[in-house]
DNA sequence: CCTAACGTTTACGTATACGTGAAGGTGTTC
DNA sequence: GAACACCTTCACGTATACGTAAACGTTAGG
């Protein structure tokens, strides 16, 4: 066998391709969005190959999301996400803190700035069902006049 | 008085400036969405001057709902609008008809037209929905602490 | 009639978000 | 240790969605 510790603690790094593969972006996407500040790979290799671990692979998913699913730009994500490496710094500050006034206000911290990406989702959202909701109500008037004419309707169109 | 019959069945025409102003949109977007086909002008005055009726600034509208709301591309958007598009045929094509079969193919064409539109929508609500209940995990996570915290919570971070 | 504001087409420029090599190093396998 | 897939960093190419300027015609007002 080749394999070499296959302890249970083993840091589990995927490679770039491997990424890319598992999310279905290309790998000069993760590069671009690397160049862009959105995200760094949890490690590289000797030879240099980009290490990312899971929390980085959810980062690419969460950033994947963002922009096929909610169409966000780039710049925007960037905005998003610098958000959520505030929030993930002010954890790290939480960590150190013993003041529970200073836990406090950081946690706060970190819930208005959640407080702020759902408002921003959540916006998108409204939107999109006026939208629907116009769309619906066409729908529905067809609808009505298909079951009229199933009942024998009315010869005009109105 | 400077004015000619301002008669109540007047076709009231808006040049392609005031329907951008109206819409928050450049006159070079509206003219390039016209190149893409995407729409075309009611009329042209004499000096060809694009004139647009209320069917063209909703028309319009609705485009740039699809793109800042939806975040569609205009390809996307054009995919929808020719659904729309035969869906106006068609509903010419019903006026036309007068065999109560062929009316209810043609509603029903319609019908199915406008729930595609409709699925569209939906699943890109959906796809954003998914994203808010993530953010909304973490935040009932830190509202949880804050709470903890407000009650004089555990010193160690979790 | 003249002018200022607005419109027209044509065409080249630009930002975003990657694609696509080139030239070379890395890593695993037989 | 040679092959071959995978990686690296430039660097230039490309599609989308417009911006912008040139050169010129149109419309409305005084």
């Amino acid at each position: 066998m080749t394999l070499e510790t296959p302890s249970s603690a083993e840091p589990r790094f995927l490679r770039i391709q491997e990424v890319a593969s598992e999310l279905g972006l290309t790998t000069r996407s993760i590069r671009y969005y690397e160049e862009l500040g959105l995200l760094s790979p949890a490690a590289r290799s000797d030879g240099s190959y980009r290490l990312y671990d899971a929390a980085g692979v959810e980062r690419l998913r969460f950033i994947k999301g963002l922009r096929d699913d909610a169409g966000f730009s780039l710049a925007e994500i960037g905005q998003l996400l610098e958000d959520e490496a505030a929030r993930v710094q002010t954890r790290e500050a939480y960590a150190h803190a013993v003041d529970p006034a200073e836990r406090r206000a950081l946690v706060a911290d970190s819930l208005s700035r959640v407080e702020r990406q759902s408002r921003i989702l959540r916006d998108k959202i409204a939107r999109l069902e006026a939208m629907v909701s116009a769309v619906e109500a066409r729908r529905s008037r067809l609808e009505g006049r298909l079951a009229d004419l199933d009942a024998g309707g009315p010869g005009e169109v109105r």
